[in-house]
DNA sequence: TCCATAATTCCGCGATAGTCGAATCGTGTG
DNA sequence: CACACGATTCGACTATCGCGGAATTATGGA
């Protein structure tokens, strides 16, 4: 993954109501949830949330897809995966004290 | 570690300069580098590379020190490591996909 | 076709982030 | 003490973010 893509996830991460969105989505599962749910589950505006889908749509955490009239979001693991994979790589180019216990987390938290 | 706090850092690290300078910081190692070094080494102004690096170090990134008359700033490494560690456990938390892999990707990239 | 529903897009507003020039503070040195 | 140097702080400006109200598009059903 390269910077600029790495810094439109964080960046897309770095906001409560997207973070929030996002954590729900993968609590989802694959076949995600219709925006119209995911805005009831958070309280949010339609459109206000509408905004938030688009920004982490853009930066390739979560995908789209329309389902008869509603249309359903799902986080993407893979991208999810390789922002991670990016701050691990990037940061312990030089320093295994950081990520050197997250094989340990890594294991406990799929657990 | 709590939202806020990982909002912060993740914030933090979402901006090109930032993420810049906490690279240098991190292959730097535990001395770090002074003020100036990392303004000549990213060719940034001063003025802007201490406003990076407050928000840097009040998101709890990095630390700060006076030696002589420069100051020595130095990646967090328990921080760093704790913000990685809430993104994993934050979105495992019921995706396995997500961060099964990752244990492997920790124990290269510390290779 | 007409209507109801789901979601988006458009537009304007206030608030915040990012940057730069200039001035200031702190420290060591002559 | 006077001075140079490293770094920060201040002030102002522009650009962008985040939000909400209103209007618009798209789909399915009567």
């Amino acid at each position: 993954m390269e910077q600029p893509s790495a810094i439109a996830a964080l960046s897309a991460l770095a906001h409560q109501g997207r973070l929030e969105a996002f954590r729900l989505l993968v609590k989802a599962g694959p076949e995600g949830l219709a925006a119209g749910d995911i805005a009831r589950a958070l309280g949010s505006l339609p459109n206000t949330l509408s905004a938030n889908l688009n920004i982490l749509s853009a930066s390739g955490l979560v995908t789209s897809q329309r389902h008869g009239r509603s249309i359903r979001y799902a986080a993407d693991y893979a991208h999810m995966r390789a922002v991670i994979a990016f701050l691990m790589e990037d940061c312990c180019a030089g320093a295994a004290e950081i990520c050197g216990p997250l094989a340990e987390t890594a294991r406990r938290a799929c657990a």
